[in-house]
DNA sequence: TCAAAAGTGTTGACCCTACACCCATGG
DNA sequence: CCATGGGTGTAGGGTCAACACTTTTGA
């Protein structure tokens, strides 16, 4: 009785679609696989999936992105939610979420099968229905976001050079960046630590391993610190 | 039979809710009513109501503005999708939008007729369900935008003094702005042009009146300026 | 010994901030 | 004539961007 006006209103199918994002080889990439179903089956897709009525929302999105990595420790935030029309066949709202994973933790012997791969975000081929403006979007809003977050810490693993962090950087906002200012601010925020091995696989001369400081990494997040580049 | 896949999944209501602002006595404010139906019937709530199969989000948000306010000429932006299980008695995801409106040209009819009001954000009263989170959110995303684009204008009517721009200004960052700094960095933008009346409502000596240019301003909209302050 | 990547400081330009007094006018 | 809000400029500090050479070491 209480619910007698949320009577005879239209229901929907509400997806989400998650924009899965690790770091290699320099580039970001995103998972992104075939689509198993039709409409459009066999076109590359975003992974996704269907809320269930007893979940909610950034839960259905870490299910969605435990199901397609096999990874559960990410960084998840909402894009927004995509409600045109003809968006695709029925009538489907997607809420967007996009997740930053250590890419090193991908369970590869999901990307048979599921058929899905790890695309350069430079060279993603055309997706099924709005999936490409979703994408432009999240990029967007992580640039945003990495503008004021040392975010990018997700996407690495415990420790990690400073050419990678940069290299990182470089690929989020698609333009290179001093190596010198880089370091001077990184260094400055005093997030960092310097650890004693080097990696000595992509030079003859190595490079100096560090990792963050949790505690005032977190700290910096509350206080929303305003870290440009 | 393309939409095989689709069955069997469960559906939502999809509600907006709308954060419609307007700037009146130095001070944002937000419409917000009393709520006329149950659960929770005769607590303040946000503008809200159910999308209709045929027409996407943002338009729903549209027709909700229209509907409470009288208004059409708005500034309308995704806030996000807010989908906990608890969140209404019903399941009920709500596609939240904020609106910027000329509160001049609100329709006063519609308050009586809704039991609605406008409330300085600085006193807005317990909200029902995550209505209050949601204007959090919106807050914190106006001051995002309004630090990148010259946003504000939305609020004003075609033609508004210099103290009244800072005002509102004032009132999104909920801080201070010192009126030096202020002017030099608008009128150095070069958007604003200067009239000749002044207003005179406000004190003995009177302030010019501006309107922004239309063009320059699309046109650092698209740049996607940054306007800090 | 040389190629290839890592590491390291300084300077000038610009921008942001802080700050105080005169002006115009209605009452 | 005076109280009230409107209007105006400058100087110092800090931040950002540009820039080139030395170091290390595996091949």
């Amino acid at each position: 009785m209480t619910a007698s006006f949320y009577l005879n209103k239209d229901t929907f199918l509400v997806a989400v679609d998650c924009i899965i994002m690790g770091f290699r080889d320099n580039d970001l990439h995103i998972l992104i696989a075939r689509r198993p179903f039709e409409p459009l089956k066999g076109g590359w897709s975003l992974m996704g999936g269907f809320v269930n009525a007893q979940e909610n929302i950034q839960e259905s999105a870490k299910r969605v992105v435990g199901e397609y990595t096999g990874i559960n420790d990410i960084y998840l935030e909402q894009v927004g939610a995509y409600g045109e029309i003809d968006r695709d066949v029925e009538r489907v709202i997607s809420v967007v979420y996009y997740a930053l994973v250590d890419i090193e933790k991908f369970d590869t012997s999901l990307a048979e099968k599921y058929d899905a791969r790890w695309i350069r975000i430079t060279q993603l081929p055309e997706l099924v229905f709005d999936h490409n403006k979703m994408v432009r979007d999240t990029i967007k809003l992580l640039q945003q976001r990495a503008s004021v977050k040392p975010i990018g810490f997700n996407l690495l693993g415990d420790q990690f050079t400073l050419p990678t962090l940069q290299s990182l950087y470089e690929s989020i906002y698609q333009e290179p960046i001093d190596k010198r200012n880089f370091r001077k601010k990184l260094l400055t925020m005093d997030i960092l630590e310097k650890l004693e091995e080097k990696d000595k696989n992509t030079s003859k001369k190595g490079a100096f391993y560090y990792k963050y400081n949790k505690e005032k990494y977190d700290q910096l997040i509350q206080q929303g610190l305003h870290f440009s580049l």
